[in-house]
DNA sequence: ATATATTTTCAGTATTTTTTGAAAATTCAG
DNA sequence: CTGAATTTTCAAAAAATACTGAAAATATAT
């Protein structure tokens, strides 16, 4: 596959597995074309390069800035913005999931805390089949959560290489 | 909290997780209702529990029953089809990640991979920053994939909990 | 076989999500 | 200040996704 071709491939795929996890394609594509760029890119150059509107590029671009996953760059004799991308898996992976974790999983995670805990719920089969199963949820939960912590908590996924190691 | 708010919040707090992570909302929610109850439902049972059309609910228990997550189960003297959750936390969750690494991550690793065997990438910093750049993502994204197989092959994710006992 | 119950399909509709583009706001050099 | 360059906002349009409901297909009892 030619350099060209693997790129908008790239870019493509970074940007359908994005959509298929709730990451709005558009988003998933601008972080992918300035991870794999060498040089800082500007507002400009992200919407020829996509073919997408200044509206959307903004928006999407400010997104990214908020997850921490790409930087602002200013370029010296130049007005215009520029933005690098967090090159480094560990340390972007690590913050979409401490953000997605928090956002979505934990709301999550306080309902079943909560029901698990209720003295509210009665005793009759329904009512208890309801609490076992949410309590099994919510121990599960706990571990899977747990886990993650731990291993985002590891600079530069070194728990996830020993791990590797350590089982395979 | 008493069982009755509780029990629509979790299948409505259910939906809005599925949703955020690209699975549709009725599905979720369908699923949440099975699992948390003690007897098998019908379809009529899961129309009027979720107030969704018969389209909408037979839909979405195929892909249910297509995923491997609820069960198709028959009541003596009763022609409608009745149906159950897999209750088993670990089982189902096993289920569904396997399936959707198989039809969502695997595209991406497969052309991580053929990118970065490609012999047809230049020598340009350019295309070396990209062939460096899908390389380390190749590495990162094999790891996590393996893992993730390592955990989902291990039966009632005792790895999961070994790993928990190991680390915290 | 026939009638009835049940399930499936899918064109049309509704809803949600994403994107556009132009106006408004902001920034900054002179 | 002034005005050109740049960024931001957001109402409206477009696109993608989900849902409905009724007709068609299938299954089953008598």
């Amino acid at each position: 596959m030619k350099y060209n071709e693997a790129k908008e491939k790239f870019i493509e795929t970074w940007g359908i597995l994005g959509s298929q996890w709730g990451v709005n394609k558009t988003i998933a594509q601008i972080q992918a074309l300035l991870l794999i760029s060498v040089n800082p890119l500007s507002t400009d150059d992200i919407m020829e390069e996509l073919t997408i509107s200044r509206g959307n590029a903004n928006m999407s671009i400010r997104e990214l800035l908020d997850w921490g996953i790409i930087y602002k760059k200013s370029i010296a004799g130049d007005r215009k913005e520029y933005f690098v991308a967090e090159k480094d898996v560990w340390k972007w992976s690590h913050k979409i999931g401490t953000i997605r974790k928090q956002r979505e999983l934990n709301p999550v995670i306080e309902l079943l805390q909560e029901i698990s805990t209720s003295k509210e719920i009665g005793k009759s089969e329904e009512e208890q089949e309801f609490t076992r199963q949410i309590k099994e949820l919510n121990m599960f939960t706990g571990q899977v959560s747990q886990l993650a912590d731990k291993l985002f908590l590891s600079p530069k996924g070194e728990l996830l290489l020993k791990l590797m190691k350590m089982f395979l």
